[in-house]
DNA sequence: AATGAATGAGTATTCATTCAT
DNA sequence: GATGAATGAATACTCATTCAT
């Protein structure tokens, strides 16, 4: 790569960076372009050789955090499957979304920054829009999963849409105000919803 | 009642339903507080002595559309009940769900309006914040059908919780925008994971 | 007048003011709202609670400013019509467009501000646009000259617009640039050709 | 030519027919380098190498345009005076004039683009500003129509740039906003002034 | 109770120009 | 000669809220 295009990386990665940090501390509303830039170190007009707008750039970070989420979760379920052996179908989700629930419990400025946008639009968004970027193929780690399952799975995207927004839904208000109870009184009764969903989806 | 009071409570209803019609026609955040007062016939600063601010009255609204839609489905469910007799509880909240889907589907600037914010902390709000107000209170309604139901159930609110928060949340994606499927090709999977999330709940 | 309405006026009269003196020091262009505010003591909303923009209160200067030069040298030719006795119709109109050329020569600040737009444009606005204004109505000027003159005039609509093009275009390069040649040698050519196009409208 | 200034020469030559190209299109205020320079395919840097500034380019542009519409009406003559035979000056200059008002009237905007420009100012500039350039030196080609007319002139220069003021800055108005009048309506009386302008300057 | 004039904080975006490569 | 990344100045306009009448 020449040293141009590597200065160019740079700048870019230091703007997102900058702007996930204020987002996270401040929300998007209240962060404007001028304090992005000049927490960069670069000139207001240089935000608009990387980006189109303010959402432009939260739209690319909620992609990655909540990629990087997964690519976590999944990493650990790898893990965990070489320790452990092989696991049911249902409890391999089951295991990622307590990860995901659990990671976000503890970093709740990211569950904010992420909100209700963490669902199937900015999916398939993540999934679509961004061939170039390193984040994860979340479709084709999930397909891969249900292959790997000894049992087959019916409309595998209806039944993973109907999770995620169960989960994120639900999850969003439990951890954020408690409401209607806190996210550990929550989860057995997520979970087992979760299961039964699953397994409506099964062949039988 | 007074007839000054009668008059407040005029100028007050005025006021709500000239809100409703421009959030629904513009959106809530291109609706300006000038613009409703000028609307209603009313002054900028008269706005203030009924509502706190936009939000406030956002809110009001949101829990009366809500309410209504609630009312209007347990009516035409009462009105089966009826002609039809008695039914099983499940098929009771799934014949409800269904109209109330059915309403948002024809009326999509409602929904557009009520959008996620059909949510378990509006539900409550709408629940203890407006005592005052003549909306219904959807926890006695529900509770009465529980009793009704010769089945006991287990933690009723919170599986009250996950179907809503289920339902809203996929039926908003899949009405406004069709994804990942249209809400007709939605609604048997949703109608199924509604029934099993219920049928954990029945104490055995 | 209530109070209020005269404050009103008096904040109107102020800005209005304040902008002329602004426009005339730096040019429209290089003014801004925010400055004008601030000269006129006035928060920058208030500016809009009486103007449109910085256009709308440009135009209303443009016609005002030029309203007030036709009726200062109408009432300069009154003045003489009643030491001299009357004159023919082609030396008052001359001896008006001299009394507004010398003015402009004086006030050259004024030339550039009003510029090229003394046009048949915004004569046509000062005539339309402005009933409630004090400015006065060229129109009916020049139409009571033409029936004061013995000499009927053909369309003198069209001869008024074909003289104010020629003196407004050519005064203006002349007085500013001196080009092709001062003022002061333009002024028999320009008022020759005056006399002939008011000849070429009289009625034989 | 050397093989680089032929580059060079063919570099300048896009800039220039790409400007001229967006100006008509979108006027010269809302056009920018930056999208000169990419229409133009060459590197915004570049565009400072050949013009100045914008406004520099749009000079030029101007110069050769007008110059372009003078050629054609001169053109347009002598093929006339050469099937017709020879002519009075005054219909010469009126059959010009005539010749250029309708091709601004077939392509307004071009009018628009050279609009009030089209001033004494920018004529001597188009003089003197561009001995470099392939275009007609306008004097010349009068003073020639002048000493080929029988009739001697006076003050030839001063007559020019009364015709050209009163002609271009009233069928401006009349071709583009029709202004009092349209542009036919108004030529009748547009030349009947040109005439009378031109016979005070003839001399006795 | 009602009015509506006044306030002034708050921000995205464009673009001419430079200069290191 | 050519490039194009970086700069940063410059400015209109909205709107929630207050408060004197």
């Amino acid at each position: 790569m020449k040293k141009i295009d590597l200065n160019k990386q740079l700048k870019r990665t230091s703007i997102l960076n900058t702007a996930y940090k204020l987002f996270i501390e401040k929300g998007v509303n209240k962060t404007s372009i001028a304090e992005i830039s000049q927490a960069a170190g670069v000139a207001k007009g240089t935000f608009y050789l990387y980006f189109r707008d303010k959402y432009d750039i939260r739209n690319k970070l909620i992609s990655h955090e909540s990629s990087q989420l997964f690519t976590a979760a999944k990493q650990a379920l790898d893990k965990k499957l070489v320790n452990d052996g092989p696991m049911p179908f249902e409890d391999m989700i089951i295991f990622m979304i307590n990860n995901i629930i659990d990671e976000l419990n503890r970093n709740q400025s990211l569950l904010t920054f992420i909100s209700k946008n963490l669902s199937w639009g900015v999916f398939k968004n993540a999934l679509t829009a961004s061939p170039s970027s390193d984040d994860v193929d979340f479709t084709q780690v999930f397909n891969e999963m249900i292959k790997a399952s000894d049992k087959p799975i019916k409309d595998p995207e209806l039944m993973i849409f109907l999770i995620i927004e169960l989960v994120s839904s639900t999850s969003y208000s439990a951890i954020l105000y408690k409401e209607p109870v806190d996210i550990e009184t929550l989860k057995p009764h997520l979970y087992n919803s979760v299961r039964s969903i699953i397994d409506q989806h099964l062949e039988l």
